[in-house]
DNA sequence: CCATTATTCAACCTATCGGTTGAATATGTT
DNA sequence: AACATATTCAACCGATAGGTTGAATAATGG
C-alpha cells in the first residue's frame, strides 16, 4: 500500500464530479458521453475526470471499437477506508484507555 | 454532509504528511512545533498543512499562551468513510443482483 | 468515399497546492 | 527592557488542478 497510491485516491475522491462518476458507475459499467451527460462542462473535462480516477486505478477501462466502457475497480476504495478504520481505532483506543484512566482516578 | 464539505476532507487526506500528522494526533495533542518535528521542511510549510487540516475540520485548535494544540476532529473522518462505505454497498449490491441473474440463467 | 460519432491530444487560462524565505505578532524569560 | 520562543502572515515560486477551445485520431454508417 504505497502512500503515493493512497495520495491517488484520496485526491480522486475531493471532487464531486468524479465521486458522482464513481456512484454512477456502481450500477455498471458506461462509456464516457454516458459519463459526460449529466454534467454542466464539456466532455473534455470529464475525459480527464476520468484520467485522473484512472491513474488512482479506480476505475478501468475496456475499448470496444471507438468506445470506450469505464468500470470500476473497487481495490484502491478498500484501502482507502482501510486507512480511515486505521485511525478510527487508533483514536478509540485512545479514548478508552483515557476512560480507563479516569475510572481508576475515581476508585 | 455537504459534498463540499467531503470535497476538503479528501483533499486534506490526500497528502502523506498530513495522513502523519493525524496519525500522530490519534495520540493526543500536539503544539505546531512537535507536530512539525519529523519532517525534512519548514515549520511554516507544516503551519499551512495544519490549516488545510483545520479547513477540513479534522483538527481543531486551543491556543494556550503563545503554544497552540492541536487535537483531532473524527467527525470528518466518519463522514468520509460513509461515503466510502456507501459506494461499496452499492457495489456489492449489484454484484450479488449478476450473481443471482447467472444462477438463474443456469436454471 | 464521405460524413458522423466517440474519444483523446494539445495549448491555454486562472486558481490552488506545497514548498520556500523573511518579517510580523504574541508570549514567555531573564 | 531585551531577548528568545511559538506561531502566523505575506510574498514569491514552480507544479498541478480543473476548466475551456480547437484540432487530431479512430471507428462506424450511409
Amino acid at each position: 500500500m504505497l502512500s503515493a497510491a493512497l495520495d491517488d485516491t484520496m485526491l480522486a475522491l475531493s471532487d464531486s464530479t468524479r465521486r458522482a462518476i464513481l456512484q454512477r458507475l456502481a450500477a455498471g459499467e458506461a462509456r464516457v458521453t454516458e459519463l459526460a451527460a449529466p454534467f454542466a462542462m464539456a466532455l473534455n473535462a470529464v475525459s480527464k475526470h476520468i484520467r485522473v480516477l484512472e491513474r488512482a486505478a479506480l476505475v478501468k477501462r475496456r475499448k470496444a471499437g471507438r468506445e470506450h466502457f469505464l468500470s470500476l475497480n473497487p481495490a484502491p476504495l478498500n484501502q482507502a477506508a482501510d486507512w480511515i478504520e486505521h485511525q478510527r481505532n487508533l483514536w478509540n483506543d485512545r479514548l478508552d484507555a483515557l476512560e480507563r484512566a479516569l475510572a481508576e482516578h475515581d476508585d
